[in-house]
DNA sequence: CCTATTGTTGAGAATGAGTCTCATGGATAT
DNA sequence: ATATCCATGAGACTCATTCTCAACAATAGG
């Protein structure tokens, strides 16, 4: 899949259209490097008293999950983190299992030894997930 | 955590009982080297005519899961997977976005990264998860 | 412009994996 | 034996996510 920048962007591609709803999800997501799940990005577009329905913000974030202007981030627990990947160097995460805390971090040299991989056993590779699960250096 | 590789060894060390359905579930587990989640492991023992509630199969799993007698696999899809891990090496998996095949891949390099990793940011590992998607072989 | 068509939205219903409750029954200990 | 404790199963419940559908907004064609 190409690479695709901006919201106008994405939703030509998916023949969807520009909405100020979808513009204020992108919006909020790209407002701060959490891993926020659906209902706190939900509830920060309510405190703004920006009126955007659950249903909209699940719906716009697999668009922009798609198009990898988002990453989804499953740290195990049933709900599904999203950070953006706006002009952000690729990384994987490091998880508290105590505290919830999520670290970043980047390997180069795992990347390349993925591709090896995913090579030897005939795989075009898409995207992976590196998640390394442990306690951090407060809870140990 | 200490290493138990016995369903019975575990049962003791968490002050639970040693119970037939308890069993049942872990030999149906073992049985295969597949890659099921927990509705699929309940329907396998109904077919058995084994009779196990679909509590006491998630009761079971979760012992057995926090031991690491079986690995979880979360591939996204909503539901969790199981394999057995025993007698068998440490690996990771490759999974095929279209088809839903998961192979299985050892690089111990990437291990050794890991555990670099981990240390570099005051980490106490104690497990990890790395996947890689893409399609495999057929699908592309 | 006016109207038809099509896409978007929001509210709440539906889904579905997983967890919890609680009455029953089996095991254990005294 | 008998009292206590634990495990089980059925189904209720939870909670994130998806779906439905009526109302509404944008767009296109005349």
């Amino acid at each position: 899949m190409e690479q695709h920048h901006t919201l106008a962007h994405v939703l030509r591609q998916e023949q969807l259209r520009y909405t100020n709803q979808r513009q204020a999800v992108w919006d909020e997501i790209k407002s701060t490097d959490a891993h926020r799940d659906a209902e706190e990005i939900y509830m920060a577009l309510r405190q703004d008293n920006i009126s955007v329905s659950r249903a909209t913000v699940y719906r716009t974030i697999e668009v922009l999950v798609k198009y990898k202007l988002i990453n989804k981030i499953d740290i195990g627990d049933g709900r599904s983190r999203y950070e953006h990947a706006n002009n952000t160097e690729h990384h994987d995460h490091l998880i508290c299992t105590n505290c919830g805390k999520i670290l970043e971090f980047v390997d180069e040299s795992v990347e390349e030894l993925q591709c090896d991989i995913a090579k030897k056993y005939g795989f075009k590779l898409d995207y992976h997930i590196h998640q390394l699960f442990g306690l951090c250096k407060k809870c140990k």
